[in-house]
RNA sequence: GGCCCGUUGGUCAAGCGGUCAAGACGCUAGCCUCUCACGCUGGAAACAUGGGUUCGAUUCCCGUACGGGUCACCA
């Protein structure tokens, strides 16, 4: 181990000036209220937002927003290779349709905010002030590495291999390269750093994992870390810091209170201690999220990764699901009480949740569709006829241009089917995602009409005729529904079949049918369906003229 | 394999030493009803396992099994 770390330090960071003091002056702390969160969502722009993602982001948003503190956006982009262009904008606009905005970071058109940049890959000369820093107090030092070993890490997929792996060989390696590492002289510092080789900085762990130390996370509750003693690395040979390091230095200088991340990062957790005592720092308040997890074909659960199908969040907006649907169903899975407060507050939107820390699951889940379902089927029966209107034809316009065109050529018509059984006690729930409204409001347009299902075989056509027939005769379209309905039960009556359900059903021997058979029949030539909804409405919404000519169609075709 | 986390019906879950072990989704029987969509009343369905501690364990402790995560110059 070099001694003379000052030397050191201005041998590997000669261009640094700046002091870890200065810096803790320009970024000083929040001016905030008692018990205002400071949290952030740091996305690494490589994909799209992930629906495993939503939970912590949801969290996040929630809890800095709930208590009057900040939400801020940190784009993680310390991995070149693996950046995808327009990344980090896509994920922006896709969280803002979901209702998720951000106070500070790096938003869409730059910078907002006293704590930037806001984008790790600008933040280097921050990064460096503090590995400086590190160096001189002896708790890190540089590793370098030949060309040799430069390229093998390009070739060599760890991942791929992992489970031929033999852990225990490769453990004893790495420690006694470790050792090796550490013993590197000034001297030969200087000497590679003349040849212009590269190098990482290394923390120099002195932990002992033998050692276990408590620690509380908030979601996860007392948790047994055992110190770490892998000399991790914190600045790679471009001299970008890796999480680890940029999550130690950002989160303290940014101000954040609460780290809010997926458990995934909990075996890391002993490193981000370690380098949080190194710094300096205060450690911030840990939630470490459940994973989100579904059933593979082996029906053995498993993380929800980006391949499986909704997994991308964009999926559910293809698919036709509402972001308040799927924020929704994202809530119940974050807070289990949160439908015991949906019940008792059936009008309230989500955010006026009050969101507990305590109420969350330590435990994983699994995504299932069927709550989704039925989530989203009663929120979408809770909206207005307008926003239901709205938020179809939005979908039919990316996703179904005939549909589109339909709901847009007339709009109160639209709004007027929309509005069948909405408003009240027990509103109608037809609707799960906006994919279901074509099949629902076809029968209103005469170029999605047709007869899609037919009539059982048991019941005569002079029947079917003789009623349609009979309910052209007496058909008018100002008749209340009493009126409409008590000509539909006469048509019955005359005709053989039962007008009173009861007495059918008393003794059905005594009929050819009943008034529900002859509904149907008028139902199926005016809507094409054995199942609509009330047909007094349909027809007042149809319109005199079209009501008429299906049946007559429906008469001429039998 | 080491380390970490977890384990209540098919799924999400309440429970925090004494309960007939909530509720929701799904499934299911029936009612209501002009069909559907609602709504209503029921039903089947669970504390992984072995030891402790205790008058008493789903609840506390230890082990086992199972599941998950992680072990990069990725986040």
């Amino acid at each position: 181990m070099i001694q003379d770390t000052k030397q050191l330090a201005e041998l590997l960071f000669p261009h640094v000036t700046m002091t870890p003091e200065e810096m803790e002056e320009k970024f000083p702390l929040r001016n905030l209220p008692e018990g205002a969160k400071v949290t952030r969502f740091g996305p690494s722009p490589t994909g799209f937002v992930h629906f495993g993602g939503l939970f912590p982001v949801t969290v996040s948003e929630r809890l800095a927003h709930q208590s009057g503190g900040v939400f801020f956006l940190r784009i993680e982009d310390t991995d070149a290779k693996r950046e995808i262009e327009g990344a980090a904008e896509g994920l922006i606009k896709t969280l803002s349709r979901y209702g998720i905005n951000f106070d500070e970071g790096a938003v869409l058109g730059g910078d907002k905010g006293d704590y930037g940049p806001y984008r790790q890959s600008q933040r280097r000369d921050i990064y460096h002030v503090f590995a400086k820093k590190l160096v001189l107090d002896g708790h890190a030092y540089p590793c370098f590495t030949s060309d040799e070993e430069l390229e093998a890490l390009k070739t060599v997929d760890k991942k791929a291999e992992i489970k031929a792996r033999d852990w225990q060989a490769e453990a004893e390696a790495q420690k006694a390269q470790m050792l090796k590492q550490r013993e590197i002289t000034l001297d030969e510092v200087k000497e590679n750093l003349e040849a212009g080789n590269p190098f990482v900085l290394r923390i120099l762990a002195d932990g002992n994992p033998e050692i276990k130390t408590k620690f509380t996370d908030l979601v996860k509750g007392n948790l047994e870390i055992p110190e770490n003693d892998e000399d991790f690395v914190l600045l790679k040979s471009d001299g970008i810091p890796t999480y680890h390091f940029a999550h130690a230095v950002d989160d303290h200088l940014m101000r954040t209170t609460h780290v809010i991340r997926g458990e995934e990062w909990l075996p890391s957790l002993a490193k981000h201690i370690q380098l949080f005592k190194y710094l300096g720092f205060r450690l911030p308040k840990f939630l470490h999220i459940s994973q989100l997890m579904k059933l593979d074909e082996n029906g053995a659960k498993k993380k929800l990764s980006k391949r499986d199908m909704g997994a991308n969040l964009d999926d559910y907006s293809r698919m036709g699901y509402a972001p308040d649907c799927v924020m929704e169903y994202v809530m119940t899975l974050l807070n289990s009480n949160y439908e015991e407060w949906r019940m008792q507050n059936p009008d309230k939107h989500y955010t006026e949740f009050p969101f507990n820390i305590k109420k969350m699951s330590v435990s994983g889940c699994l995504f299932d569709f069927d709550k989704l379902n039925d989530v989203s089927k009663n929120v979408i029966s809770k909206m207005s006829a307008d926003a239901v209107y709205e938020q179809a034809l939005a979908w039919a316009k990316d996703n179904d241009a005939e549909l589109a065109e339909c709901l847009s050529k007339d709009a109160d018509y639209a709004k007027s089917i929309f509005a069948i059984g909405r408003g009240g006690k027990k509103p109608r729930k037809d609707l799960t995602t906006w994919a279901d409204v074509k099949p629902y409001v076809d029968l209103f347009y005469d170029e999605l009409f047709s007869i899609k299902d037919s009539y059982a075989e048991n019941f005569s056509k002079e029947d079917i005729k003789t009623a349609l027939s009979a309910f052209l005769d007496s058909f008018n379209i100002a008749d209340d529904m009493n009126a409409w309905f008590d000509k539909i039960k006469a048509i019955a009556e005359s005709m053989g079949y039962a007008s009173d359900m009861k007495a059918y059903k008393a003794n059905p021997e005594a009929y050819k049918g009943n008034v529900a058979d002859v509904s149907m029949f008028l139902r199926v030539a005016v809507t094409g369906k054995l199942n609509a909804p009330d047909m007094y409405t349909v027809m007042q919404i149809l319109g005199y003229d079209r009501v008429v000519a299906r049946i007559k169609a429906m008469i001429n075709n039998l």
